[in-house]
DNA sequence: GTTGATGTGTTATGTTATAACATGTAATGA
DNA sequence: TCATTACATGTTATAACATAACACATCAAC
């Protein structure tokens, strides 16, 4: 986090972040997260976390187990599934429903109701947190219902895709 | 639907609704906008939406393909999928991500981005209009995309059977 | 009467996810 | 010490969900 200017505010979901830095602190988070837990951060948990993390961009459960076959793990379908699920349970992956596929989580920090923005173009992911997206969440109108999980995926076009549309 | 107490003004957005009516009006909505728009309202396209309203609640496509089956339809998979395409496209039919089951809209003239609230107990889904749901979509801070398309599905438990849980 | 658009049918296959059961390992504690 | 338990991983098989590709019929337009 080194550079800030002016137009920070504004809506630049898909620009480049750190995403060296973005690695380093995930893997730390994770780490911090699981020994605080204690739970087992076993060489596969962390193998799918890596793999996640890695490209940061969402992955099927398939392209996971094939990189967990090449890197020397079993790649049967359960592998893949159970940890994902235990992952997603601990807030360090979601799955973006939209496209079948799973995502390392921005911000395993906040306790979020995620929003995923989706171009259906280029095809990049974005979390947004809770605060940000101003969406504001929990509903009066809901007040009968506890909420417990969210999907909310805004999928379109992001604007440099869009002025590269043709005409 | 027989007793009526106190908590009645509270957000029974799952709550008994004329059915009878909701299932004449929708589907003299739906043939109105297939003659307006000069569509075709085939006997599977009304078929397939029928089996929707019926019961007013998601099903999965292989249960619409069997009861297209049992009312004298073709029922190998693509049939379903087409025909729930377009129902989709003109916004008489939603797809419930986290099911993946389908559902019929329950107000069609909204130009809309629904939000479904399901319950993980029950099953039940209601289907929230835009604005009732409080939830004030796109985001002034997200304008640097264009939303197409939104998911957003609200899943925990509703407080009847909150009410009935075991503790 | 050929062409193109549309709607349905069929076969086969692809993709995503889970059930059920087996094995290994480590901590617990009679 | 040796059951008991919890947990993590592995394996096989199958379930559930979805699409590709091609065939055929109808109908309106040219
Ligand atoms: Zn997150
Ligand atoms: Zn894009
Ligand atoms: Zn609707
Ligand atoms: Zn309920």
């Amino acid at each position: 986090m080194k550079k800030k200017k002016k137009n920070e505010n504004s809506s630049k979901i898909f620009e480049y972040h750190d995403h060296g830095a973005c690695f380093g602190d995930a893997i730390t988070q994770i780490e911090d997260y699981f020994i605080q837990k204690k739970l087992q951060l076993t060489p596969l948990r962390r193998k799918v976390f890596e793999i996640l993390i890695e490209d940061h961009k969402p992955l099927g459960a398939y392209d996971i187990l094939d990189k967990l076959g090449e890197a020397g793990f079993s790649s049967s379908p359960p592998i893949a599934y159970r940890v994902l699920d235990f992952l997603i349970e601990h807030g360090f992956v979601h799955k973006v429903q939209g496209l079948n596929a799973f995502i390392a989580c921005s911000n395993p920090k906040h306790s979020h109701f995620p929003t995923f923005v989706i171009c259906r173009k280029c095809e990049k992911v974005a979390e947004v947190s809770e605060e940000k997206s101003g969406l504001n969440l929990p509903s009066p109108r809901i007040t009968n219902f506890k909420i417990e999980k969210t999907t909310i995926e805004l999928t379109g076009i992001c604007s440099t895709c869009e002025n590269a549309e043709i005409r």
